[in-house]
DNA sequence: GGACAACGGTATCAAAAGATACAGAGGTGA
DNA sequence: TCACCTCTGTATCTTTTGATACCGTTGTCC
């Protein structure tokens, strides 16, 4: 087991890390839990040690994923509705089990001018966001469904390092904003074509 | 015409804005000039004072637009670039006589510490700018074009306070992400439910 | 006036994606 | 074992959007 020290060292100003370590808090989260819900005001500050948090919008029966926080993330939705002292207007779950280090919003600010580090932090987190974002809206206006659906399972595998990706259709559909059937269809012609397997509630790359 | 240091009081903190006069530097620019390209370092900021600024990524062929700078805003794809020393991955372009206020990159991380009044524009921007985005997406992935044109020319009108909207069918196809002949169809349609005229270069809201 | 380019109208065809419906397979718990 | 729920396969139909092609209009520049 890392201590908290070691999982805070990707942060390189010593001083800062002992801020963290002065006023963050560790919290352990169960796969499952909820972080944030929206209409919350946001107190407290996630760091992501470990695990992964899905960030959403929900509107009108609709929902938008917007990102996953995972390991030495943050989450700038939380970061700006605390820094203004708003409500939060997305969903946070963790997906997996989780450890967080929470910090008062009210030290936002006051980081943000002393440290560096946190300053870069920020903007780093706020740009990959963005540039996340960009790419997602790119990819939902050009590319076709059955792209985008080869497109999250090979990124899967190489982010998880497994060939079995363990999802039913109707979470994929899901996650790419479209409908059970559509998914099932395209799953079908990749079976077909013989780029994967498909079993209950998983899918196996070849 | 307004003088330079009443252009800036939106900034609440005189200190900032005597900060602002002494490092930026003012700079004019005609409609169609370009502010930045795609590739190129980023070493000065731009406030926007009046005018504005069309800025997009172009990708394949391909062009995403991703918002426009109006007054009193900057642009955080240029603020990330600069603050990292990055190139710049978009495209801006005056889209009209624009007044830029433009600020040597390397005062981005000192004021960034210095005034909180900077620190909370900064935020303040990110957030929106992604919030926006948020928008834009939502719109895409659920809305049918006819209802995103509707939008557009409403939103248009609301904005400018001019029921004419100068546009050709094959810009606003542009800006919606489609091609002229869809939007011709549109516009037609919406003729016919007279809920505009239609004239050439121009729509007219009834 | 004539050449030329941008603009707009419209028809036809094809592709992509969504909606709906129904059936069967697998797993779980009483 | 039976009831029940979730997951998957598949067919059919419709809507939406994109692609292409062709033509007339308007305005501009020699």
């Amino acid at each position: 087991m890392d201590t908290l020290h070691q999982k805070l060292n990707f942060f390189s100003e010593p001083a800062f890390r002992e801020a963290l370590m002065e006023y963050g808090k560790l919290v352990t989260l169960k796969k499952g839990d909820v972080v944030v819900k929206e209409g919350q005001y946001v107190k407290f500050l996630p760091i992501v040690l470990s695990g992964s948090i899905r960030v959403y919008q929900q509107k009108e029966e609709r929902e938008i994923l917007l990102y996953y926080v995972r390991a030495q993330e943050t989450c700038t939705m939380s970061l700006a509705a605390a820094y203004f002292n708003n409500k939060s207007s997305s969903h946070g779950i963790a997906v997996e089990d989780t450890e967080l280090l929470i910090i008062p919003a009210d030290r936002i600010p006051v980081w943000q001018r002393e440290f560096l580090s946190w300053n870069r932090y920020v903007v780093q987190m706020f740009r990959s966001r963005y540039d996340e974002l960009i790419n997602s809206f790119q990819k939902m206006a050009f590319d076709h469904i059955p792209d985008r659906v080869w497109e999250y399972l090979t990124h899967t595998v190489t982010q998880t390092g497994n060939r079995v990706i363990a999802i039913s259709h109707q979470q994929l559909a899901h996650e790419l904003g479209t409908t059970r059937v559509v998914i099932s269809r395209i799953l079908k012609q990749l079976e077909k074509e013989k780029k994967l397997r498909l079993s209950r509630g998983a899918i196996h790359l070849s």
